[in-house]
DNA sequence: TTCTGATTTAATCAAACGTTTAATAAATAA
DNA sequence: TTATTTATTAAACGTTTGATTAAATCAGAA
């Protein structure tokens, strides 16, 4: 009943919302913020242009709720692997990373959906400086990046917190450059690297990132 | 005399090429290259804008120029640690990640120079995958890349070409993640990661990414 | 049917964009 | 000196930008 209800909610009309939201995510992520434009995004919706103004207000929302959609999807699944993780025991380093990693590596090699371009979108926001960009971070991933940092804290006592900080940024931006799938270590190996081997690919990361966060450890202590 | 006539060639005329050179390092740093503007670069250099077109042609051309530059000096010094390095001796993967992310690191942290405005740069520049990024990257950075590539398999024999290409991605990504010093580290960590410390984050970074390219080895066992 | 609110359209705005031009000032060469 | 190259300027080019408007179209309720 409630599925013939959405189902047959809205069959005729053109989902205008989701097509402008999928090709904003493509544009931000391809030319930036300041090099995507309204018109570009609007046809490649296909969708009049004075649409992204009536559902979105303006270019700045328009990126804030691309950035909305996705990070709610991602940081859902990051938060629930980390109940499952914690339910009344203590996971090894390698089920932790995994579970911090695993959902955004995977978004970044679905192609299917639009997760390349959002991945592609996470890079750019997570090296960008200016205000806007730090201000979604902050909203969108400051507060699962801080219960991550706990998370490792918890499983390697001896690593301090600002080690654990170090740790869990160094291996996300790991993480990062795999998903922005730029195609580079295909040519720089002469296609002997597979980009699109998911599992490999995580568990090529979560190996790189759990011996570098125990290395961390000692760092501190010397 | 040959000094005399350096010094006294162009005294009085105000060196706008340098001053084009480090707006647009800056300008582009921020707002990628679709985001910088000629206008504000011409503005922030001082300068009047058809300068730009008159020394640099165009955008794209002033892009390359900012470019050429820098990577001209840091792959000088990443060539020049690799030739002592392997000079009648095979060096250690700690003495030989060093020598390969220092330059880098070095750089970013310099901020007397526009280093860090170009560090963020690179950063930009390496998760981009449209064509003029990614033939930047094969012209100015793929070489040196290559030719590390070639010492880790050297260092480390048993870690196959597939792996050394991996580990030196990554080890580059986590090396360009601390040279974007977004403040992200300091916010996370309420100040105590100092991301100002060149030692101490070139020992971190060095430690993290040995341990993780060692790693790398056995994960190609299995 | 008419009414109502949500959706879509074409036309338009001022501002900013990258680029080009013609004229001028300064430095160098003859 | 004069002639020529180099550097710099203000102004304008046509295009594109993000944003707004008012009118048109639509679906469903009354």
């Amino acid at each position: 009943m409630l599925s013939d209800m959405q189902t047959q909610q809205r069959p005729r009309q053109k989902n205008s919302r989701k097509a402008i939201l999928d090709a904003a995510e493509h544009a931000f992520a391809d030319f930036g913020f300041g090099g995507a434009s309204i018109r570009a995004i609007a046809r490649n919706a296909g969708v009049n242009q004075a649409m992204i103004h009536y559902y979105y207000q303006n270019k700045e929302q328009l990126f804030s709720a691309v950035m909305e959609r996705r990070s709610g999807d991602i940081n859902g699944r990051r938060h629930a692997a980390l109940d499952t993780l914690f339910d009344g025991k203590t996971p090894t380093l390698e089920e932790l990373v995994e579970a911090i990693l695993r959902p955004t590596i995977e978004l970044g090699h679905d192609q299917k959906r639009g997760g390349a371009d959002y991945a592609r979108l996470i890079v750019y926001l997570n090296n960008s400086a200016d205000r806007l960009s730090q201000g979604l971070v902050e909203e969108y991933y400051n507060p699962v990046a801080r219960r991550s940092i706990d998370a490792i804290m918890k499983v390697l006592p001896d690593i301090g917190h600002a080690g654990a900080v170090r740790g869990y940024l160094f291996a996300i931006s790991v993480a990062l450059s795999v998903m922005a799938r730029t195609g580079r270590a295909a040519r720089l190996s002469d296609g002997l690297c597979d980009d699109g081997n998911t599992e490999e690919t995580v568990s090529m990361v979560v190996a790189f990132a759990c011996a570098g966060i125990r290395a961390l450890v000692s760092v501190r202590e010397k």
